[in-house]
DNA sequence: TCGGTTTACGAAATCGGTTTCGTTTCGAGT
DNA sequence: ACTCGAAACGAAACCGATTTCGTAAACCGA
């Protein structure tokens, strides 16, 4: 009795296989309690459990969500991997994941590996180059992007209100008396994300007047460190208020900084996208727009389902759901960075 | 043409499914150059994917890998899996991830899940407090242990060379000219990773007659950081070297080290497990011991791919594998915080 | 009591590949 | 030319569930 099949289950339980895939799948057609009970005794006591592949096979549905995610090592992602683990869970999904590491490449051969393992939609924080395909992809099955955006539009993305957590950073750094104010970014990175929180981040200066500029770093190595250097020194004993537009170029202004010497420079106050762990530690403390990371991924998944229940509901197309941008609002951490 | 099946791509080539599935897993059974030309231009015009769920229900083998990770906030896991998911890709597998979060009902649960899924294999690293189930889900399928062990033994397990990594933080804190050192653990942390690095360091301090303690800082709160202060000023002056058993405590020190001031205390050495980003920049660069995982995630799929591969290609268990402990050498990164 | 409608359930088709087994073809050896 | 073995390929069974369709029994109002 090594493996059991549906059929045994039947067999022991004197009713038709048919009747026991009923009960696995509590399907309208009910049956009498005692019928129920007789086959849950039997599946009890056998430890009966049905086969995936089977099911998958004739129901083309396989509770599997595919995720590709574009730089785990960003806690982020991390952080989000959990979030829709455990929401997917909570729908008795399981995630495949992929990673890029934040390359086209790896992330184009992911989207076909997930789809041939046959996922029944997709989570795609996408490192970008991949418009095209993923357009396809989300024509062939539910998609979902995760803060990046895609050109094409047209899929639905869940995001932070990076536009009003601009807006707090930049308050926080002007009640702290910072008088020119910096956005930090990467050269490197031109996803849709830095733009749209670059973009805040002028209107938000002009808006109330005030004076700053947005400081792209080259990538990597010393450049990035040189010019961080002299933008400080430029302005020191202004009043400068940093912010860098995400955890990867926080660390970049950590060390610069460290080259500087252990503690801020007097009158200067920084700021962060990005909760990492060491955010309430450094510099005793820096103030951080910490993004919502367990609503997103709840977000996330829930519209996903709402897909994959039209497709595998509908006939055809006919119901398509229209396609939605959803903003899920993070805080800000006021820290010591940004006391007066 | 919505959607081919192997038929379809049979009749158009002129050939019965069969040889088309030859074809697509080639099989010992050669065909004709000019039959595997028809076949390769057909399926390439075409574009057909083969479905996984008729694939995997007839050859019960799903090329999926079911990992489980305790806590993927840690740096060392969200590595982990992106080696893992590489090596995985390199094998044409792809991975079911479950996070347990160290909560043992969710990685009890996660098991059964990603069983019931269809896992060809399993890598767990365990929360702990699951051993009898971890033990039956390695009867019934191949399952490789990843940096913590379990009681029973009998399973694979790869990690690192806790020991020797020890010894090097050991050696780098008394060329430093630290007189009396101290291994800082937490107590809700009882894993078989902590019990080895601890050990290890009461050995190594006999061994070269040096004095020190393991000190166990209480959890969360601040207890731990008093206790903590209490070691510190009590042997203020005494050249006293902190070894941080993990990236959480090493957290927990830096907080605590941060009320003391914003750099170390003269004659304090520090070094700490677990190579974060943020490890080169606090302190000027704290000295840490850093675990080799890309090497790690490939030696546990390469491991789980043999006892895969054992299962499905052996009649019974005959020739099963005997359990195999691999140890990966990690190293020690030297940076400032044990400078002299 | 009778026609009509539910309700409970079984028989058999079905999902789309893989695998076994058997047949045909081809080339080499004598 | 004839046998023999291997190579190339096809027919059909098979994996284990779900789903459709049909039927017998139960129920129900008139």
């Amino acid at each position: 009795m090594a493996q059991m099949r549906i059929k045994d289950i039947a067999a022991e339980a004197g009713v038709s296989p048919a009747t026991v895939s009923r009960y696995l799948n509590n399907r309208p057609g009910q049956m009498t309690e005692e019928t129920r009970a007789r086959i849950a005794a039997v599946i009890e006591r056998t430890g009966y459990r049905p086969r995936a592949a089977a099911r998958n096979l004739r129901s083309s549905r396989t509770n599997l969500i595919g995720v590709i995610l574009a730089d785990i090592a960003n806690p982020f992602s991390s952080a989000m991997l959990e979030g829709l683990s455990a929401s997917a869970a909570a729908r008795g999904c399981s995630l495949m994941t992929a990673i890029s590491g934040n390359d086209p490449a790896k992330e184009a051969e992911s989207l076909t590996r997930l789809i041939d393992a046959g996922a029944d939609g997709l989570v795609v924080n996408t490192c970008g180059g991949n418009d095209e395909a993923i357009a396809a992809a989300a024509g062939r099955l539910p998609v979902v992007l995760l803060d990046r955006d895609v050109a094409d539009g047209g899929i639905d993305l869940v995001t932070s209100n990076n536009r009003e957590l601009v807006a707090g950073l930049v308050d926080a750094l002007a009640a702290a008396g910072s008088e020119r104010l910096c956005l930090l970014t990467e050269a490197s990175d031109d996803s849709p994300v830095r733009r749209e929180r670059a973009e805040a981040f002028t209107d938000e200066l002009s808006r109330r007047g005030l004076a700053g500029e947005v400081v792209t770093l080259a990538d990597g190595g010393a450049t990035g460190v040189g010019r961080l250097d002299e933008t400080i020194r430029g302005y020191a004993g202004k009043r400068l208020g940093l912010i860098a537009v995400n955890g990867l170029v926080f660390l970049r202004l950590t060390e610069a900084l460290a080259q500087l010497g252990p503690s801020l420079p007097a009158g200067l106050k920084i700021a962060t996208f990005d909760d990492y762990p060491w955010n309430h530690v450094l510099f005793g403390g820096v103030t951080t727009a910490a993004q919502d990371t367990l609503t997103i991924a709840e977000r996330v998944v829930e519209r996903l389902s709402e897909r994959i229940d039209v497709v595998t509901t509908t006939v055809g197309d006919a119901a398509k759901l229209a396609p939605k941008r959803i903003e899920v609002p993070g805080h800000i951490e006021h820290r010591a960075s940004t006391s007066r």
